[in-house]
This record gives C-alpha cells, sequence and structure tokens, in this order.
DNA sequence: CGTAAAGTTGATATTATTCAACGGAAGTGG
DNA sequence: CCACTTCCGTTGAATAATATCAACTTTACG
C-alpha cells in the first residue's frame, strides 16, 4: 500500500514547514491560526489514475494540493472528454456551501492532499478572516486563469495551444520556487499527450505532431518523453500569439 | 444625451425595489446594510458598443449589472477575439484588490450599472461580512459557469455550442423572474451573430449558418432575428450534447 | 429613400480529426 | 533472461468540419 506509505513520509510536516505554505489557502494566516489548521489537518495520498473525488457524487472533505498533479474533468455522454482545471501544489479543492463537485478530480502522477473535514473547515472559515479572504483570492485567480484558458481553447490554433500550455507550466513551475522563466529554462511535464489534448481541446495525435514541430524548429527540446528544455523562452512566449507574456500576472 | 436621461430612471430606485436584489452581491445583506448600500451607490448608463472598462487600464469603481447586457472579451494580437464573460442582470463587474481589469468591458445593449467607487465599497466589504461572502459565492459560480464553457469551447461541433448557447440564456432569462425553463419558452437573444460567434470560438458565417439548421430542423423559431421562441425546451437541450440539462445547478 | 449594419448563403481552402500502422519502454510471468 | 503484453507516443494518408472569401438580402434608421 504505497499510499499510506507516501502520507506517513508528509504525516509529521508542521504547517511552518510546509512548501507551499506561502501560496495556499492558508497563506496569510498568523502562527496561532496555523496552529488550529495544523491540528485539524490529516494528509491522503493517491496513486497516478486514481481518482479524488466523483462528479456529483458527495465528499467530505475540503483539500489543498501538496504535491503532484490532478486533473479536473467534465465528460460528455459519448465520452469526448475536456480537463477545466489543473491543480498543481499549492490549489486548493473543494467550495464551501456545496457538498458535491461539479467536475471529477483525478490524481495524474502521486499527490499528496492536506485535508481538513468539511465541519471543522467551515467553523474555520467562519471565525478566520484570513481564509475567506484568501479563499476568495485563489478564486478570483482561478477565475482569471479559466477566462485566459477561454481564448486559447476558443481561438488558438494546436501550434498556440501547445505553446501556451508549456508556457502557463512554466510559470507555475517558476512561481512555486518564488522566480519568474527567462532565458533558459526547464521543467517537468506532468501530463501524457492525452491529458493535454483534453485540455487543449485536441487530439492527442495534433499534440503529438505539434511537439514535434516546435522540437524540430529548435523551440523545445525533449529530455527523455516527460523532460522539456527551452533554449530561449521568450522564443516559446512568442509562440502563443499572444502579446507581452500571455497575461500572467501572478 | 440618451445616457443621463436613462440613468435619472434609476437614480431614485431604493434597494429595496430593486430588479436584482435578490441576486445580486447585496443579495444576503440585512435592512440596515442596504441603507449603507444605498446611500453610496449611484446608476451609470453606458450606450451599446460602448467600453465601460478597458483591459489593462485603471478604473475606479465596482458595479453591477442592473439591466442590459455586457461582454468581458480577450483580443490577441493579430484581432483574434475571445468573449470570456457574458454580463447579465445581477452579474458583478471588478474584483476588490486589483484596480485594473484582465479583460475589455464592452456594453452590448443599453447597460445600466449600480455603481460604488472603490474605496467606500472595499471599505464596506471589511465591516459587511455579508458581501464578502456574497461575492465568495458569485465568484465560485462564475467559475463554474466559466470551466461549464471551456467544455463547450473545447469539445462540442458547431450545433452543440449554438444549442448550448441558447441554452445558457434561456436559463439566465428565467432565474431573474425565478423560474426554470421548460416546455415552449421565448426569450430575447442580445447578442450579435459576431459577438455570438466570439463568446462560441467560431466564425460569425457558421454561427449563421448553425442557426439556420436548427430553424429549418424546427428546434427554434426566430421573430424578428432576435427574439426565439422554442417549441420545446427539452429538445433544444438534446441538441447540446449534454446529459441531463446542461449542469446548470442554481 | 438611401445608406450602413447585420445577416444569409454558396464555393473553396485550410486545419484538425479519424483511421491505421508502427516503435519503444516498462512490467509480468514462465 | 527472454517472450509477451500493455501503455504511451509517433507518423502517414484520407476525411470531415469549419474558416475564408465573396456575393447578395434584409433590417434599422436618419
Amino acid at each position: 500500500m504505497p499510499q499510506s506509505r507516501t502520507a506517513s513520509t508528509h504525516a509529521h510536516v508542521k504547517c511552518g514547514d510546509c512548501p507551499i505554505r506561502h501560496r495556499a489557502i492558508c497563506a496569510r494566516c498568523e502562527a496561532d491560526e496555523l496552529e488550529v489548521l495544523n491540528s485539524i489537518k490529516y494528509y491522503r495520498t493517491f496513486a497516478p489514475g486514481e481518482t479524488i473525488v466523483w462528479a456529483g457524487e458527495q465528499f467530505s472533505f475540503v483539500a489543498s494540493v501538496v504535491s503532484g498533479v490532478a486533473t479536473l474533468t467534465q465528460t460528455l455522454e459519448d465520452g469526448r472528454r475536456q480537463v477545466v482545471g489543473l491543480l498543481l501544489p499549492s490549489d486548493f479543492i473543494g467550495r464551501p456551501g456545496r457538498h458535491r463537485s461539479q467536475f471529477d478530480v483525478t490524481a495524474v502522477s502521486e499527490v499528496t492532499l492536506c485535508c481538513f473535514r468539511r465541519d471543522p473547515f467551515d467553523e474555520m472559515l467562519q471565525r478566520t478572516p484570513h481564509i475567506g479572504e484568501r479563499l476568495l483570492e485563489m478564486t478570483l485567480d482561478e477565475l482569471d486563469a479559466a477566462r485566459e484558458w477561454m481564448l486559447i481553447l476558443g481561438r488558438k490554433n494546436a501550434r498556440e495551444k501547445i505553446a501556451s500550455l508549456l508556457v502557463m507550466i512554466a510559470h507555475r513551475d517558476a512561481a512555486l520556487h518564488m522566480t519568474r522563466p527567462s532565458g533558459e529554462v526547464s521543467f517537468e511535464l506532468p501530463l501524457t499527450r492525452e491529458a493535454m489534448a483534453d485540455y487543449l481541446g485536441l487530439t492527442l495525435e495534433t499534440v503529438s505532431r505539434q511537439i514535434s514541430a516546435q522540437r524540430r524548429d529548435g523551440v523545445i527540446e525533449l529530455e527523455g518523453k516527460r523532460r522539456v528544455r527551452v533554449p530561449d523562452f521568450a522564443a516559446l512566449v512568442a509562440e502563443t500569439g499572444d502579446d507581452s507574456d500571455g497575461g500572467w500576472i501572478d
């Protein structure tokens, strides 16, 4: 049972030492508030491919992603699938007041969550304005990101979509280390071709072809199948079709 | 100056009599809180086509849409445009903490806004938990709607996109009258073919063709160019490609 | 009544999808 | 250790969907 083994490696992490401390729901909390959170949190780990929350089903917790990657997906009756959100470390799962998700939440890699049972969390939310404020801020950021993505889905061609996805992942990766990407950059690509296709509204074949094309053109290099090296980040950004840097302001 | 004339017809509306009272940012406010809002609010009206907020520019107010329709749009450097949000009566414009919008906000029809200068509003937000709670709830709803739209943009074909748009507008229209659409339904289509195209990630020609097709197939009827009659709402919903009713839960 | 804006329809071009074959890496069981 | 299978990814050829270009119609409005 690798889940519980991994969970235990995280179980003793104090909130003060938490890797996502400065970006997660608890980012604005004071020492005493962290103390309370620390006492009610628990870790859970999910294996790659495992479903964390089923669309429409009740779930009794909310959580922050500590490590790993998960997707929020929606499926049409005939099986067409759209990834509507990537959950990376520090992202939040669940919404106060609603006990069921509209979307499936699925672990892509091994995912560790910092969970809170719903009732204690809702209570904490009432008593701790810092959490509500941060949740509002994160939700507004996610809304901006979703709208950014609507432009990508609605108006960009396949090549621009791929470049946009890579730029977004590079940004998120850099943000965790409190930097911004520039010059030569390299990062882990945490998604399969199929998951990328489902995020970009393409087929996996088109994704594969466009990645090959960007590689042929020297915009990116692949180290193995999953690590991407970008010799010149500005050149990648130029491929997105956006002006400036794609609107990432954080 | 038709703006100011229209504005004055609204200027004396007490919050208690406001048509969007039960859905807007103030939905949860008590009588005394409404009294304060009432004293600091002011109305502003914009003509069709007028820009309410420019992307990237500072703006000094937040507002609720009282009547009319506005769009949130994003534009690529070569002019491709994507509508990333429809602002219908009761929707909120602006976000606390950020003084500039990432998106253009444009009046589609004549639009009347109930405005608050930023500073008094932010202060009110601090002091009145009901407003912050409602804002969080509305933002979470908008996030769900944006994600719903990502599925439409990424995975639906032109015919399904048109049906989805019509279903959404019918839902929003019904919600204002506190009902749900069913059986025979009719509503105003507040968008030009071009605006619909920009919302759905299509060209205006494709929108026109698909509307004609749905008309030929008896799914919809047009009364004039802008009023849509749907003889059987369930039949329209069946055209969206979703199961059930397209995920609208409100 | 005349003009501009919005909408429709047709012919053709382009892009991404679909269908299909194949290659390599990782894991499994004999 | 090797055959076998599965998963993931790549590439090619044919096809389908939507975009593009263009002409024309209808509606709204001064």
